[in-house]
DNA sequence: GTGAGTATGTGTCCAAGGTACACGAAGTGG
DNA sequence: CCACTTCGTGTACCTTGGACACATACTCAC
């Protein structure tokens, strides 16, 4: 290693933030407002800070961005061909991020609809798209999203990641409508329950929900810190 | 993400290389030559080229410091945070490399024992190193390496990548060593074996290993390439 | 050459976990 | 009050992983 001097590359993040709403995997994106790729959809992110971690600048982007603060953040990959970015040498690092809500701006209680753009003119072109439908990615952002959503898949089947995805309180119907939208397969209803009690994970809550049919109880995580926890 | 202009952090690479030697794990080291860590103990690395790719960069380096080719190399992770060189932002893309022979210079062939020092004066300061007993290390390179041994660890024992550590003919029993030495736990041998050719990753060669007592049947994996297998 | 010593090589039994599977209960809505 | 839908639970089977014992083949010491 050693110190300054010379051409190097710039060193940037890129974020896959994921939320589920209405039963589907979504993922945020922006538009791009410059460059070659001006107008298509990408992953947010940006240069990182001579001061910064890598952690911190991915935070930081995700809440100029779009205005989300409190997500799960996990680095995922590093990517670095040397023509990724038209524009010039750029070294990516890739994080995966979880968030409950649909927490764009100005509504982070009401629950946005994922699908729609957000009211806020300043993330005016952030918008969750369903990752079963996303459009044409900028740069090599498909790759990441690729590999965003094999690290997902895999690390929700040995952790309780879950946790960050899902609203304080939930059902199971809707837990496993998560996990089924999520690995893309459907489970076995009294398996996947037999599952989860028996892991001790969830605590159940005194109130249910109430829809169309019989309530359902509502659960809550034990602990929402990230565990090794072969779940499926 | 954008182009050029501006103050930004540099990028290296920098490589875990590992292989098993007299059925102990070992890692190479090289010795930091100027700056503020001269003299202690680095994992070899060194500065991202504005034209190849981190992958390219961390063989070369490999080549350069250690004159070492033809091992498996994976990504791990990257270190970012602001003051983990003293000499300036440094971002470091960490690495896994695993190879069969302790190929130092000169005597690729001659199987050189790990622990000894290179002979050639270009690569005078590498070495290999019994993982159990390392010396300081260098940077935050004591964290890499602990991040990539559990890598390592955990990559064994779901896939293949054992293939690595090995010379091309071996017995069960130098398999079974190398996977004790590297989980630092004991394993069952009637039941590794069982494990083993229940998988059907190997081909017993004709010849055998004779030593003091009966001698072994040597075997060889079927394919030498990356697959997703559960060992343990 | 012969017997002791040691590493190789194989099969069985049991426990645990995963998968397939069916029925009663509690509500809503017509 | 009847039909419908979702919630909620338990059993049987099979596969897998882990504990475990004995015969074999060779070397070395005597």
């Amino acid at each position: 290693m050693g110190g300054a001097g010379g051409p190097a590359p710039t060193v940037a993040v890129d974020v896959a933030v994921f939320t589920v709403a209405s039963g589907a995997l979504h993922l945020l994106l922006v538009q791009v407002q410059r460059g070659a790729f001006r107008g298509e959809w990408a992953l947010p992110g940006g240069r990182v800070g001579l001061d910064e971690s890598l952690d911190d600048a991915a935070r930081r982007e995700l809440a100029a961005q779009a205005g989300i603060g409190d997500v799960y953040l996990e680095q995922l990959y590093t990517f670095g061909s040397p023509r990724r970015d038209p524009h010039g040498r750029v070294v990516s690092v890739a994080y995966v991020a979880l968030t409950s809500d649909g927490g764009l701006p100005g509504d982070t209680r009401g629950r946005t609809k994922p699908g729609a753009a957000s009211p806020r003119d300043k993330y005016a072109t952030a918008a969750w798209r369903r990752v079963s439908r996303l459009p044409p990615l900028a740069y090599d952002h498909q790759a990441v999203v690729k590999a965003a959503l094999a690290r997902l898949r895999a690390k929700l089947t040995y952790t309780n990641l879950a946790y960050n995805l899902l609203p304080r309180a939930f059902t199971l119907g809707e837990l496993q409508e998560m996990y089924e939208a999520i690995l893309g397969r459907r489970l076995d209803r009294r398996n996947f329950r037999k599952k989860i009690h028996s892991l001790g994970l969830l605590r159940p809550l005194a109130e249910v929900r109430r829809g169309s049919h019989r309530p359902a109880r509502l659960h809550a995580f034990q602990r929402r810190r990230p565990m090794i926890v072969e779940i499926l």
